[in-house]
DNA sequence: ATTTTTATTGATTGACGCGTCAATAAAAAA
DNA sequence: TTTTTTATTGACGCGTCAATCAATAAAAAT
């Protein structure tokens, strides 16, 4: 009984159900049947809208580095000065959105993609310019060398992550926020 | 023609092969049969050594962190006093045999792999546990909460190490250590 | 009332990969 | 010299999975 306007439904549930498996799951090797399953339609339908497996890994990719950007950009607009601003990014870089231990596996998993994707990498370079570019802007008044301090920044920021993506038991996002603001305290010598 | 004891050769040369196929291809998705190719021999025998690609997987993991661990240890033999180790478990961490780009990939690809393999999450908490401990215990004496600060280095290393592993193209040891100290430098307030 | 478009799936195909097995051959032991 | 052990591989069975196709059915358009 074909209700007229599924596709973007269909879509979003594949791209939902495509996270929510490779969190389970732990890595990339989950079957189009697996997600299909888990979206309520068949496999044949999750081809007939995306083409292709990789497609469908790239929209699930799109829409978490869509909706980080969204969490970045909202956090920004409450902040004042560049340390507010910083404080913004990291703060959005652990918020609940990205921090689902879901999330946080199929972030990782996809950062691993982009060594054999060349879409993948290209969409993972685009966020982490734009991640970079940021602090760097906002770490230029206070500090005197702001790319080799963003880059710190950056990597604890990712090691973070990775370590609770790793440890898999209970993301603690005030921890690594803590952390690494501290690190920015002892980077601006305050 | 079967000379006698290639086992012992058969096995470091598929362990070998493992890491650079894994290192080539980006991924956990090599075949046992391109390993084995690699390696000069058929699968079949790769099998016969082996029993299984898990087996396989987990020895190229053991070599891996054995190796690291013995180039802490050389460090650390050289090292007085606590700042001076942990500098020297910085700098092996970035070491030559740990940094090369194919082994970077598959230690990346190996940490995923334990969100999979129960064996390969035991290993690698095991050289966690080592590296924090031995950061920490260095720490001590330097810093007022040796287990912040330890977080913020491996967390720090780990991250670095990522970026080193996901741009794939010059691994740049000297840089990362570099980065490390500074941190470290400011977290002890020379 | 037909035709076209959209939604949907069961069945199928074709490829690929792990692991096994039987067979071959040479060294070592008996 | 016969037997056992070690080394080695080609062929293959069995399962899995991505992708395709034909078929069904209900809206929408004509």
């Amino acid at each position: 009984m074909p209700k007229l306007g599924m596709e973007p439904i269909r879509r979003a549930a594949l791209v939902k159900a495509t996270i929510a498996q490779i969190g389970e799951t732990g890595s990339l090797d989950v079957t189009v049947a697996q997600i299909a399953k888990r979206a309520g339609m068949s496999s044949a339908l999750a081809h007939h809208y995306f083409g292709s497996k990789e497609q469908i890994f790239l929209a699930a990719m799109r829409h978490i580095l869509t909706v980080y950007a969204a969490e970045v950009r909202g956090a920004l607009l409450m902040a004042h000065g560049p340390r507010a601003r910083i404080e913004a990014i990291v703060r959005a870089g652990f918020g609940t959105s990205n921090f689902r231990p879901e999330v946080i596996s199929a972030w990782l998993n996809f950062y691993l993609l982009s060594l054999t994707s060349r879409d993948a990498a290209r969409l993972l370079h685009v966020y982490q310019g734009r991640l970079r570019s940021n602090l760097i802007y906002n770490l230029r008044p206070l500090v005197s060398d702001p790319g080799a301090v963003a880059t710190r920044l950056a990597g604890l920021i990712d090691g973070l992550y990775l370590q609770q993506g790793l440890s898999a038991v209970s993301a603690d996002g005030q921890g690594a926020t803590a952390h690494v603001l501290a690190a920015l305290a002892l980077e601006v010598g305050a």
